[in-house]
DNA sequence: CATGAATGAGCTTTCATTCAT
DNA sequence: TATGAATGAAAGCTCATTCAT
């Protein structure tokens, strides 16, 4: 390579760079090196190797090895979070907003193999430490759901006496099995074709009409 | 060896070995120290002392560490698996057996605290292969409540058209998520009154009638 | 180049730095940014930081961060130096020439805490290359204290077949270690008072009369 | 090498090291290593090959790598220590104790190279807090030199009102300047020869009779 | 002259497992 | 069977120095 080419090589990567701040860059690099090697052989190395800096330069962006995971947790969950603020400004009932809310879930996770690896399996094995900070991120997406739940309940759609927390807990614990189980399987089959079964379920039961 | 008189072998150098008290006492110590001390904090020296014996004996009845940890789960899932089985025989209908199954579930953890940390929190911290291994052992109980699930179908109890493997993931999903929150709690509030509720939900879901 | 030209190229060079005000700056920086959080937590970038400079800034005064500790020490040497002179200079007798080299090396030192920590302590954990070069500008001075006890040996006023290297490693060793205690104690009694008595022994020994 | 002459080498090996327990092998290789290395450059992996263990070895014997330097320190200053007990039993003026001191401490330094530097230079590199260990050590010894000194001036032998903390400090630190001078100085001139000097300096002082 | 973001080499310590007794 | 001393691989983080701007 002549210093020409490496010259126009280095503006392309540069630009790539620039254009994707170092932060976001790490976050992403994190992703995919947790995916494909696991979180116990997540070294930060490798998250700068496939991030294409330095390992020093992590430490210029984070704390520390917790600090990147969280991160990509926050970071990924305001996906979920952002998308859920919308459903819930829709003009729709509560039904439907949880309907959304489900094939959102789904769909995200669905779209974004390495990320469904992640925080369905891997984000898992962290220490109790990471994990409290992980639920802290979560607690901002469970309070939504919670808003449409209440809302159901205040608007006469949902059961009056139920206990939002035990609703809240089934609907998320449904999902997240759900999902956990289709990862598990190598995503094998159609997420996103469960989404109305589950709906279903979730509002009607399985009881026999 | 054939894999015929391997497999034989293997069955009677295991009942062996769980018989000798040395086993249980390992597998019993196992759970203390990890309740105790998290899992990424028990060492198998630790779990040796606890037990009683010398760390190299551990290795005289299980193959490595991943081994007791596989051991102390399905030790203490074969307790769910056992209760799942005599209220699968019971002469009453199947909604009536899950909600036993329900009670169940809550009274074994709810009735050992150290159990309930480690299966909830603790033994998540594993690795991949761990957590299949883990999800081979919990297959016995899905099995079973499938089977609850299968039977309220064939006796109009349940949704005709039910998936069964969504509502086996709804059923286990509900009460794993509710558990977790209750250990993550510090099992501040009674885990055993909400049985009711939960099997009312899961039974007639969210909509109100 | 030759050597010659290098000598002389090498003299204007190091005045030039030296008169330029962010030189000293840098060097004073030092001085307080060792003294504050000890050798070890010194970094180049605190330093700059001190010196309200960038870090890259320091490579353009400095080698490498040991020319600045070497710097640190041979700019406050001058000090003891030069002092030193003036009373060679004066006429007095060499036993008075010698309680003044004491009186003064006790006094810039009482008088210049940070430069007290910073000499006794935290140089001294810099490694075998700079603990050479540090001897180097030390020479300089024990070479004044040479010329004192010579005197002193020929005006007939110290013991005439005294070993002068051991009459300045007594000297200077009592001084140091004396002032070594003093600043690991605190700096808690007052030095300059000692100066007498140290004076006192230094001439007429432990001995009795 | 058949397998029966590793079996010799073995025991040979073997008892090798059983005469010399491991504690004492590893802080002995540890003087070899830094006094070969340099404090900086005395990693652990190295004294452990020194020492012929293993990495993890060390870590049975010691809490982590500060503690073994400060073990190498107390180790080699009970010799120090233990022959000034000796001399302070012994029968004779106290003129003549310090004499055996100063003679007592150069000998040891004087026969043990590896120790000399490891004393006088590389152990003085090491952090505030291991220094303050080190020093902790160190009292034992002043303490002995005290009482030559508070029994001399008992005995009228030693100056009657004589500040005893200077004339500790002066004995001190004339002797490790010395030594100091002398290892700097690649232990190229005999030490041995300059005890009766230093021992007339510090009793009769400079001063011309 | 001055900047400061980026670099990347380097090392202590833990702990699952082994194996001579 | 049981012991427990010994092993040795493996990784997060710091900081002196550079160099494009």
């Amino acid at each position: 390579m002549n210093h020409h080419s490496y010259f126009f090589f280095y503006l392309v990567v540069e630009s790539l760079k620039r254009n994707k701040p170092k932060y976001k860059q790490i976050v992403d690099a994190a992703v995919v090196v947790i995916a494909e090697n696991g979180y116990h052989q997540a070294q930060v190395s490798k998250i700068a190797k496939q991030a294409g800096v330095a390992d020093g330069t992590i430490y210029l962006y984070f704390k520390n090895k917790e600090d990147i995971l969280v991160s990509v947790f926050r970071e990924k969950m305001s996906i979920f979070v952002e998308n859920l603020q919308k459903i819930l400004g829709a003009d729709v009932s509560s039904e439907e907003k949880l309907y959304r809310m489900i094939e959102n879930h789904f769909r995200v996770l669905h779209s974004d193999h390495h990320l469904a690896i992640v925080t369905q399996l891997e984000l898992r094995q962290s220490n109790k430490d990471l994990r409290h900070e992980i639920n802290n991120v979560l607690k901002d997406y469970l309070a939504l759901l919670d808003r449409i739940l209440a809302e159901g309940i205040e608007q006469g759609e949902f059961e009056k006496g139920m206990d939002i927390r035990l609703a809240r807990q089934m609907v998320f614990g449904t999902m997240d099995e759900i999902i956990t189980s289709w990862v598990m399987n190598d995503q094998k089959y159609d997420l996103m074709k469960l989404a109305p079964n589950v709906h279903r379920l979730l509002m009607k039961g399985m009881k026999a009409d």
